[in-house]
DNA sequence: AATGATTTGTTGCTTTTGCAACTGAAATAT
DNA sequence: ATATTTCAGTTGCAAAAGCAACAAATCATT
């Protein structure tokens, strides 16, 4: 099994078969979850796409991590030590898997006429979830620890350029919400992405970059 | 176990007694390992003082942990997605334990007198150790996020006031340190410190802070 | 105790960023 | 099909941050 689950051959059967697991519909803009009521969730993303964000003090908005089907979130892989609001929001209408993880590592009360095989299976591969997660946090320390507006986005469009193996690449959400993602303001970042294009460095058309340098 | 280890009860009979780890000794300055031979390997720091830093392709330097006695360090727990330079510094002398995930995981060929009950103790707390580490990224993003010195600062202060449940505390590094650690130019940051003093905010007495609102 | 290296503290200047505000385009809902 | 909301793209201006350079203080080493 890969860290990023293949959903035909594992998920379905685990929420059709599973009778531990609970399967919730979501839409546009609802809240999936909050991270701060130690419920310890562990969430599978079938279907549609999710946020993970974070709102400021001041009503800053930043966002952590993007979700596609088939990628895992929840409180269980996201503690947290400080005080902040931590919730994952549907972008799109969602379908989402739900378990605990005391469910997962606890003795199994319920009856699961599989014998929990599959939480068995996500049990063996905790371990590589939390590594995945892990280098999720690491790209986007490393992206935030650029110091410019311009050096944030090369550093990123250089991560989706290198991950889908060629020189163009579509961002995975809106202009706007890459600034939430970059932390920076929404105007400057346009007109660092514009300098980009006048000075030949980048290519745009919508959310379809090419990188003309290496 | 905790995750962070109690030395006294765990780490030194282990270092002493498990044939299956090295014990090395490094002087201040000295690199204690970096993330890109793919070794797997898990540190122990038992003495000194070290930070994880990253070094930009620009030069610029980056702290993103910092290590005292007992903190688990090393490839296995910080695999990166992007490519870019890790290095563990000694800041301090240093002893440190080493062995390998590999090892930790795969069978266990050397002799180990006590039957590699500290391995497997290790093996154990591993996905709590990797929590701890997630903890540790998510504090570091929490304060990335932030978009001006001032919040960086207030933010990390906010964080060690707590952890030392007291509104004084002091800065685990140096001023310099500080600056690499909040992704800041050190300048400004120093100018911002004043700021926060002048306007009755924080006291600073050498690496000694104390915040005087809530 | 003297020397050298590192860290702290400061400042002038330039560049970058954020903020606010607005327009047109696109998407969504009625 | 039209109204409404969201998103993209721009701009002027003010605030913040980075850069460079330097002196004073502290730390480390011989």
């Amino acid at each position: 099994m890969d860290v990023r689950v293949n959903l035909d051959d594992f998920i379905k059967e685990f929420a059709e078969n599973c009778e531990n697991v609970q399967r919730k519909y979501y839409k546009k803009n609802q809240i999936i979850t909050t991270y701060i009521q130690k419920r310890n969730q562990i969430c599978v993303l079938l279907k549609g796409e999710a946020d993970l964000v974070r709102y400021d003090f001041n009503g800053a908005r930043s966002i952590i991590e993007h979700y596609t089907a088939g990628d895992f979130f929840g409180e269980a892989f996201y503690i947290v030590s400080v005080n902040n609001e931590l919730s994952v929001e549907a972008k799109k209408n969602c379908e989402v898997l739900l378990f605990s993880y005391d469910n997962l590592y606890g003795d199994c009360k319920y009856d699961c006429k599989y014998g929990c095989k599959y939480h068995d299976m996500l049990k063996e591969n905790f371990s590589k979830i939390m590594v995945d997660k892990m280098k999720a946090l690491n790209t986007r320390i490393e992206i935030l620890t650029k110091r410019t507006i311009r050096e944030k986005l090369l550093g990123y469009f250089n991560i989706l350029s290198t991950r889908k193996l060629s020189k163009s690449f579509t961002i995975p959400f809106s202009l706007t919400d890459l600034a939430d993602y970059l932390s920076v303001d929404r105007s400057a970042m346009m007109r660092e992405i514009k300098n980009l294009k006048d000075e030949g460095i980048i290519e745009k058309d919508g959310n379809l970059f090419t990188l003309l340098t290496f």
